[in-house]
DNA sequence: CGGGTCGTTGAGGAAGCTCAAGAATCGTGG
DNA sequence: CCACGATTCTTGAGCTTCCTCAACGACCCG
């Protein structure tokens, strides 16, 4: 029923892939500044230092000062809020060219969210009177920036409506489906969502228990509709899963 | 138990409240133009025409085109998206000052949501080339423009939280609570919500039914925590709701 | 005063949670 | 290479929360 050995190959991010020529085409790669010449984010690198972290290591923790931006140059990012039921609410898994840190350049003085290395990855950082100022030089990647919170906010809005008005069936296919679509690879066991993913990630994910989750993925696999093992899921019937994201109930 | 008439006063926008002096006072409100000169917004008013709409018309629908960018002067928006199942879900409800459309300026063709006059109001509306136009002259403006909506970006985090997490009281607590402090006005019966709001309203705004909006906030009521009657809310006892926004669980 | 909208309350049922135990997988040290 | 502990996943049973369906009462406006 179950592949016994992850496909998701868990490589860690060697150092030396964060040099100088990986970060200026991270950058240039990042909605910021992607409309900018190759001179002016060569300018802007110099503002940005770069931090690694080993997967699983806390990259800021909600709460703290937050006057900083930071860039995902390789791996993948979690953020998280922490609640005092225990029970962890995951609002987004960011891969490499995504931003996260006082998106606020206001007031906001501390983070809103908890940052956490979901693999190994490479973080570039730069504070935000840095970033500021870069903004206030390129309108034009102040604008980019713009658009891309914006885009953030409609994901958001997405997600409300699916935990307002959807069961939990319908949204971890939808959240399966999302995630093959931004991390997917083509792999032997299907599209493999490319990044190590737990049970309990999909349910913080979903706004549901790992129990809940594990019963409602067996049966998609039943049904044969993805594939999974520990910390690792593939889609095998991507229409399938779809029908199920959308309000098709299936008739007869 | 409940007062029978509405404490909430449904005055209609008069025409004469849309004048150029009020558009100039709206606009340099706005967080996007308040940075600029008086001047440079009145410059930029000439981009912007008005449009008044009754209570409850509809300023634009979901997936129609959305190339504009529209701006509250008075009264009070909702922002909603339809679902196939005939529940909606209430995002957002925005007073003067805040703006809505087509937030991405970019490919973005058509309204991920659904506007409603949700009070009689006078909407300020400009095309999205002359917004980026504007933006560009001004990146003040954009930088402003990018805090705004980071901001809204975590507001809907924060709804997240709570639809992931928290039960439903909880919710209702938190979002009454919320709206007393966005649109409260202190009135005989307390902090009044200042604006016609419905059961139904709440029931969407918390991913809940009608119903159980209505039974939870009798026992409010019982409990001396609000007044309510036909389409407003006005809170009694704030501590009391805190408590029940944020998990103390009541000991004993 | 009568029709329409909105709110309240009840009873029954279903979706999903909690608690609990056991199985599969992984990493590590011998 | 194997054994062990730790983590992750699975499955079951009972129960709670909340939804659905339904009827009725209150308020509003013509």
């Amino acid at each position: 029923m179950e592949r016994r050995q992850s496909p998701v190959d868990l490589q860690s991010i060697t150092p030396q892939e964060c040099t100088f020529d990986v970060l200026l085409s991270v950058l240039h790669g990042t909605p910021f500044f992607a409309p900018l010449s190759h001179e002016e984010v060569q300018a802007i690198a110099a503002s940005f230092r770069q931090v690694d972290f080993a997967a699983g290591e806390p990259i800021h923790h909600y709460g703290t000062d937050a006057r900083r931006l930071e860039v995902v140059a390789a791996g993948t990012v979690k953020l998280t809020r922490p609640t005092i039921t225990g029970r962890d609410v995951l609002l987004e898994i960011l891969g490499p060219g995504s931003f996260f840190g006082s998106v606020d350049l206001l007031g906001q003085a501390t983070h809103a969210e908890t940052a956490t290395a979901n693999t190994d990855c490479c973080i570039l950082i730069a504070s935000t009177d840095e970033f500021r100022r870069i903004l206030q030089a390129h309108p034009a990647a102040a604008i980019a920036s713009l658009e891309y919170v914006a885009g953030r906010l409609q994901a958001a809005h997405d997600t409300i409506e699916q935990l307002s008005a959807y069961p939990v069936e319908r949204r971890l296919a939808s959240t399966i489906l999302k995630l093959a679509d931004t991390l997917g690879r083509e792999a032997d066991e299907g599209l493999l969502v490319d990044m190590p993913l737990s049970r309990q990630d999909l349910a913080d994910m979903t706004g549901t228990t790992v129990e809940t989750v594990s019963r409602l993925m067996s049966t998609f696999r039943k049904d044969g509709l993805i594939q999974s093992g520990r910390r690792w899921v593939a889609v095998v019937d991507r229409d399938g899963l779809e029908r199920l994201a959308s309000d098709e109930i299936s008739p007869i």
